[in-house]
RNA sequence: GCUGGCGUAGCUCAGCUGGCAGAGCAGCUGACUUGUAAUCAGCAGGUCAUGGGUUCGAUUCCCGUCGCCAGCUCCA
């Protein structure tokens, strides 16, 4: 596994957490931390007010409305101070108030925050306070038992945040920390921290020469030779993979009248974020998603119930206007594509359905060693169309279908499609971070808006159901998860150069020129490093652009037309006939998606 | 979009409080003819993101714009 972080590998029957975890040691200390910070802040710059400060993944944050806005210089100021804080070992001491009490003690404090959250309190919660040393904050509690606890901290960033998470409240400032039971561990995790960095998909996509950006085209990657071949073999993989499991590849218009949207419901949820643009009196728009189009396909031809389920994929291009604070290398970009498919069935067929795609997307995952997290997220009553009494079904079958298939889960209310609620299934990046990549989403408003119909066994019409899925998710997304993930060094049916021919010198070239040609006329992806430097020099270069194989060519290698290949491991085979070598990569060169089916029919749904 | 930070050669980065813009790698040329992570020498390479302002003088200070980064909001 690539990251360090820890993922969750989707397996055994369990429930999730209906409610929080009671709190860990470690979460304990980092909010005592917490506390301490806000301490040291308040020591310093006594106007600026707090908010809340809670434990996280990895570390804690505090908010704090001041008007000083803090910097990485003022991070080692505060770091200096708690130290003071922690040195001084006061007891943390909780301490009972009443609600007028406690709004009456915030309120001659000057700290609006504080009175807000004691008023938001529900009626009968103990309100509690937690001091160590002059400072005291209201809080719940989970401190470990004085301030000497926290040896080793450190202060990580500032950024801003929205006060309770609303973008319509003020912004706050946010100061990021981490602590750990002693210094060894915090030194480890800082350590592993940088390690990490060295594989972002940003810099080692430069470095290998996969993909660039310009201004000019902000969220839009240009795919360089080398990231193209990635892309092309993904998307050509999963193209054949789809195929083999009954889905259709289709090609549908990239620009559509608004009507499209307005029709679909997406219009009045998303019309913001697409690009659209006028022509000769019409609004046109670039579409930002597959599925309304593939309900016109779906509509264009009579449908039969024998012809259900209907598969229709689809990697067109898509562009949504991102707002340009969340774009970010390949994970947030406004230009991309998927592997975008949309399933047409009868109602009886879904829950079969759902499963056979939580199984895809175990054996499409395991093809690359990634872990993933599933999650499912429900209506948002403030932004839903459709029915409540059909969204209640739609949920109900996929938590029955989850449970069944044994997967690991959390919910999360409130974060469905507005058309339907939605399966997804998070990858964390080299620093931790989750991106949704695959999904299955399940929508019975479309079918609706769109009047879809299907003759069934009974002659008569009826309305399909329709799933919407995705393997990859978006391959920009997936790519840069690739890439962390194998850290650059991609396996032999990915890697952009599969072999490269280097000579010990120039008299060896025009051998180098054979093994060139045989290999390549086998499909390997090969070159030759002919340049006029030393062996060293080209096995590191090679080493460095991580080529799996280095096919070293000397006298011995021309005399018996033989190839000396070094892995990249740095591990030395033992000189071999060049048929043998083009065999042996040539079946490496297989990718794992389109090993053979053990059994389909068991997978098939009826 | 919001808050903060950043933007110097193709890449990685120096450039103290304003006074002629630097290195390594990569590139080009030449020499060397090489056996598993860097051969040597020479040359070339810059509107210091961009537009304005302050100043005798701006890469440096101030403002706007664009882009990137972190986080927040958002994410069909």
């Amino acid at each position: 596994m690539s990251a360090f972080f820890v993922s969750i590998f989707v397996s055994g029957v369990e429930d999730p957490p209906l409610v929080a975890a009671p709190p860990t040691n470690l979460d304990k200390l980092r909010h005592s931390a917490a506390h301490v910070m806000a301490d040291a802040v308040q020591r310093l710059w006594p106007e600026a007010q707090i908010t809340i400060g809670p434990p996280i993944e990895n570390g804690f944050y505090y908010d704090f409305d001041s008007p000083h806005a803090f910097t990485d210089e003022d991070l080692e100021k505060i770091e200096k101070v708690m130290g003071e804080i922690v040195a001084a070992n006061h007891p943390f001491v909780e301490k009972e108030m009443s609600r007028e009490e406690a709004i009456a003690y915030w309120e001659a404090r000057h700290e609006p925050y504080k009175v807000e959250l004691v008023r938001g309190l529900p009626e009968g919660e103990r309100i509690t306070f937690h001091s160590h040393g002059q400072f005291t904050d209201l809080c719940r509690g989970g401190h470990v038992k004085s301030t000497g606890e926290i040896k080793a901290f450190k202060l990580l960033s500032v950024a801003g945040a929205y006060w309770r998470g609303d973008a319509r409240n003020k912004m706050l400032q946010r100061i990021y920390g981490t602590a750990f039971p002693d210094a060894k561990q915090l030194r480890s995790y800082l350590a592993q921290v940088e390690e990490a960095k060295k594989r972002d998909h940003r810099k080692v996509g430069k470095e290998l020469g996969l993909f660039t950006f310009h201004p000019w085209a902000p969220g839009a990657a240009f795919w360089l030779p080398k990231g193209t071949v990635l892309y092309q073999t993904l998307s050509d993989a999963m193209r054949r993979f789809l195929l083999r499991e009954g889905y259709l590849e289709v090609k549908t218009p990239l620009i559509f009248n608004l009507a499209l949207w307005e029709k679909s419901g997406h219009a009045a949820h998303y019309k913001d974020a697409m690009f659209h643009f006028e022509s000769e009196d019409q609004t046109f728009g670039l579409k930002p998603m597959n599925c309304p189009s593939h309900m016109l396909l779906f509509a264009s031809d009579l449908r039969s119930y024998r012809d259900l389920p209907l598969r229709f994929h689809d990697q067109g291009v898509l562009h949504r206007n991102e707002a340009s604070g969340t774009l970010g290398g390949l994970t947030r970009v406004r230009q991309f594509s998927q592997d975008d498919a949309h399933i047409y069935l009868m109602p009886s067929q879904v829950p079969g359905e759902i499963g056979r795609l939580i199984d895809m997307v175990a054996r499409v995952y395991a093809a690359f060693g990634l872990t993933y997290e599933a999650k499912i997220s429900t209506r948002n009553p403030e932004k839903f169309a459709g029915d409540v009494a059909v969204w209640d079904e739609a949920e109900k079958t996929i938590e029955e279908v989850v449970k069944a298939k044994g997967l690991t889960y959390r919910v999360e209310p409130g974060e469905g499609a507005f058309y339907g609620p939605k399966i997804d299934f998070d990858i964390n990046d080299a620093l931790g971070r989750k991106w949704q990549c695959a999904t299955i989403q399940l929508d019975y408003v479309a079918p609706e808006r769109f009047q879809l119909e299907y003759v069934g066994e009974d002659n008569a019409t009826h309305r399909p159901v329709v799933i919407h899925r995705a393997m990859y998710g978006s391959f920009e997304r997936f790519i840069a998860m690739l890439i962390e993930h194998y850290g650059g060094a991609f396996p032999v049916w990915l890697a952009p150069v599969q072999a490269r021919v280097v000579v010990v010198s120039e008299k060896h070239e025009a051998f180098a020129h054979d093994v060139v040609s045989a290999l390549a006329a086998r499909g390997v992806r090969v070159d030759a490093d002919l340049s006029n430097d030393k062996l060293g020099a080209k096995i590191r270069r090679a080493q460095l652009e991580k080529i799996p194989y280095m096919l070293v060519l000397g006298d011995k290698e021309v005399a018996a037309r033989t190839v000396a290949p070094r892995t990249r491991d740095g591990k030395q085979l033992d000189p071999m006939p060049l048929e043998a070598f083009a065999e042996r990569i040539v079946a490496e060169a297989v990718s794992p998606l389109l090993a053979p089916v053990a059994d389909r029919s068991a997978a098939t749904v009826g």
